[in-house]
DNA sequence: CCGATTACCTGCACGC
DNA sequence: TGCGTGCAGGTAATCG
């Protein structure tokens, strides 16, 4: 589900429940996710003040006052929401510790939050994808995180680093932009939005985005150009709502409504003088959206 | 080492 | 109505 957008924007909806609330109970309703949960999981958090949430490429930071942060991800359909004590226990099931989840509610946190108001935030999976680990020190080091690329967001990544970290690929543009070693936070959706952009197509071999000698790199920096507004722009709308994600307050994300090309298949290009036709392939398993008439 | 494919899981849309 | 098939935003293990 989630690209960097939608992770991003489920960090600010929890920001306003989970910043400065204390944990006072946590449920695991299964033993696992994708991996098993790690030992001492509800004991460790119980107790802890959440002190900030970070993000970086998709991956969710809960920092806490004490001990390691702990590493969320959603996988393909994970998503928080946040119930009221108030709003969400039935009359009569009052304190009933099941009241009101629904299938695949893996996770509950119980706050006491800034404001003293109490209130659970539940992470459900159905396809169980996602995972909660520790990080192994503060702020963030584990594994999982390190060899991460380059954040799209912000000024780092311009046609200049793209081009060095593209030199001498023969894999696909597609494939690259994927490669979270490389870009970290960019998926199918935004990748295929971000090559429409750029006018380049996702089956050019990702080392030719270079400038020759002499050249200027027109085509990294319309590339690095491309992804940054993408994402920036994704995130301004809040991310995409497909299927049954939602925001963590319920509303829906918009940045669906602006696909230029992703799930378009057999829908004229949107570039203005185009005469294209958005079409599918698929690269290494995986759905591409392209015009084959704009995008080379 | 590299890149491509498969596996992991559930739900849903679709065709018959 | 039911059933089989394919597809879905993720990463990681496996294969050549």
């Amino acid at each position: 589900m989630p690209e960097l957008p939608e992770v991003e924007t489920v960090r600010r909806g929890l920001e306003p429940t989970m910043e400065g609330a204390k944990v006072l109970k946590v449920e695991t309703r299964r033993a696992n996710l994708r991996f098993p949960f790690p030992e001492r999981f509800a004991e460790t958090l119980e107790g802890r003040t959440i002190v900030s949430l970070g993000r970086r490429a998709k991956y969710l930071l809960l920092y806490l006052d004490q001990g390691p942060p702990l590493i969320c991800h959603l996988g393909m359909s994970g998503a928080f929401r946040v119930q009221t004590e108030d709003e969400s226990l039935t009359p009569g099931l009052f304190h009933h510790p099941r009241s009101k989840l629904e299938a695949h509610d893996h996770v509950v946190f119980h706050l006491l939050c800034r404001d003293d108001v109490t209130r659970r935030v539940i992470f459900n999976d159905p396809r169980r994808f996602g995972f909660m680990l520790f990080a192994t020190e503060v702020p963030a080091i584990h594994p999982m995180l390190d060899g991460l690329g380059v954040e799209p967001t912000g000024n780092a990544l311009d046609g200049a680093m793209l081009a060095t970290l593209f030199k001498g690929k023969q894999t696909p543009l597609k494939a690259a932009l994927l490669d979270q070693t490389l870009i970290a936070g960019l998926g199918n959706i935004y990748v295929s939005e971000a090559l429409w952009r750029a006018g380049l197509s996702p089956r050019r071999a990702a080392g030719t985005i270079a400038p020759a000698k002499g050249q200027s790199s027109l085509r990294a920096d319309r590339l690095a150009t491309a992804v940054r507004s993408v994402i920036a722009d994704a995130i301004e709308a809040g991310g995409s709502s497909l299927r049954d994600y939602r925001q963590a307050d319920g509303s829906e994300g918009n940045f669906q409504h602006r696909f230029s090309v992703y799930d378009r298949e057999g829908e004229p290009c949107p570039k203005p003088t185009c005469r294209g036709v958005i079409t599918r392939i698929v690269q290494s398993g995986r759905s591409t959206f392209y015009c084959p008439v704009c995008q080379r």
